[in-house]
RNA sequence: GUGGCCGUAGCUCAGUUGGUUAGAGCGCCAGGUUGUGGCCCUGGAGGUCGGGGGUUCAAGUCCCCUCGGUCACCCCA
């Protein structure tokens, strides 16, 4: 283990990432855009911690999951307690659910970060974040269709045109078991055509076997019994009907049988959005499911529930590689250039700011040019300059920094009422 | 976690079979213009060559370890 070693410079630790402007302009516009489609599907923000007592990740998503069994980051704290960051959003909301009991149905949507301790890579972080949605209390498939339609709505609010949405169902636990055997069946058949890595592991798990993408298990899989085939009448009912309302209000999607998720907890509808314009393994951008046990198992009562979670990374990735989405700086109304000592720049500015604008300076009494260069690389669509003469005649003068250099002389008291008019931005709806 | 590739100014990169004070473009700062940005010209600042160790008279160049990135596997967002 490398003990804290204190050569070399300071980075950020190994798969986290600093955002820094402009490029965090697009994580405000995501949270924000996501937030007012919440705002029409009727989902309200729900805050939860970044760390929960372990057993709540444990029991919820399933010891035997990748991300609980062997990439949490667990540390017991000063009290002696087990916690762990939270690796993924549905346990921690539905813990907050079975906590407060707040009146069904309940729609919650949430941004966080979400941690796991694996290899990092392109789209792959161990501090990435994650928007999603849970919706708790009913098992209405009309409610299928509206978390899938708001992930669907969101790529689309986005840009992003290549995204595919595949859905599959899971059964429920009165017609699983029954399909789990009979795959466990088939395998045994064709044990000795399974990958390496397969070929002992698929009496636990015969459900990972169709997700395994080694061409040996695609093989052997493919005349596999399909757990569509298997369903129960309700189950087969159920996604019939999300599938006539993805249907009904046109969200394209495709059914994929090998569809299964990683976490335990999911019960019949599952889906995957796919960002098909991205290179590489990491190209899922949204996933979730519904997981009618997962709120007895944490405690609660009987309970279904269903949400996905969409990584704004991967998302954005997505748009770099669909060339959508550009980072939108939002620059200042004015800049102003003080050629006075600045205290007529700290009083503008302040004037300015009181009144609703942007405003911007440059400090340091920079010479004249310099702070022109500031305005002009700063985007402000005016420089507001003050020098002896303006002072003493109590004016500005305005210039045009966006066309060309138009300029003109405005009583320092009128300054306000020119400025308003030209920058009061549309307000801007962040849907199409 | 396993294997491959990579790591030189803020950014993108060059750096000859190891050989004096490590370069370019962009960016930044200043000047050209005693009060005017974007284009142009001139100058300047800025580098533990990711970090540590080793081989050598000599290492950015070779070797080992380590950290970080990236690709594949794995897993998923």
């Amino acid at each position: 283990m490398a003990e804290g070693s204190d050569r070399g410079p300071l980075r950020a630790p190994r798969g986290t990432h600093d955002v820094l402007w402009p490029q965090s302009s697009r994580w405000e516009a995501v949270v924000a855009g996501f937030a007012e489609l919440a705002r029409r599907w009727d989902f309200g923000l729900v805050l939860n911690p970044m760390f929960e007592e372990s057993r709540l990740f444990r029991r919820g998503i399933g010891d035997e999951s990748e991300v609980v069994g062997k990439e949490m980051y667990e540390f017991e704290d000063r009290g002696g307690r087990m916690l762990a960051l939270r690796p993924e959003g549905t346990a921690s909301v539905v813990r907050s659910f079975v906590e407060h009991r707040p009146p069904v149905p309940w729609k919650a949507w949430y941004v966080t970060p979400a941690f796991r301790y694996e290899r990092a890579a392109a789209g792959r972080y161990r501090q990435h974040h994650q928007l999603g949605v849970e919706a708790l209390g009913t098992d209405d498939p009309d409610l299928d269709v509206e978390v899938i339609a708001l992930a669907a709505a969101f790529y689309a609010w986005l840009g992003l045109t290549r995204v595919e949405l595949i859905v599959n169902s899971m059964g429920c636990p009165d017609c699983r078991p029954a399909y789990v055997e009979a795959l466990r069946a088939h395998l045994d058949a064709h044990a000795g055509e399974l990958c390496d890595e397969h070929r002992d592991r698929y009496v636990q798990n015969p459900l990972r076997v169709l997700d395994c993408k080694k061409p040996e298990c695609r093989a052997a899989t493919a005349e596999a019994p399909r757990l569509l085939d298997s369903l129960d009448e309700a189950c087969a009912a159920h996604l019939a009907r999300v599938r006539a309302g993805l249907d009904a209000v046109g969200v394209a999607h495709r059914i994929e049988t090998r569809l299964v998720r990683g976490f335990d907890y999911y019960s019949r509808t599952t889906f995957e959005f796919t960002g098909l314009a991205l290179e590489g393994a990491q190209n899922a951008v949204g996933g979730g499911g519904r997981y009618n046990g997962l709120v007895e198992q944490i405690g609660g009562p009987p309970t279904p529930g269903i949400g996905f979670g969409i990584g704004i990374e991967r998302v954005l990735l997505a748009c770099d590689a669909e060339g959508v989405f550009p980072a939108a700086p939002r620059p200042p109304d004015a800049f102003v250039v003080d050629l006075t000592g600045g205290e007529a720049a700290r009083d503008l500015v302040a004037e300015l700011r009181r009144a609703g604008l942007g405003a911007a300076r440059a400090y340091d009494g920079r010479s004249l040019k310099s702070q022109m260069k500031q305005a002009g690389r700063s985007g402000a669509a005016v420089a507001l300059i003050v020098g002896a003469d303006e002072l003493a005649a109590g004016t500005v003068t305005l210039r045009d920094l966006r066309h060309g250099t138009d300029q003109e002389t405005v009583p320092r008291a009128a300054v306000l009422d020119r400025l308003r008019p030209q920058t009061e931005p549309p307000e801007k709806d962040p849907t199409p």
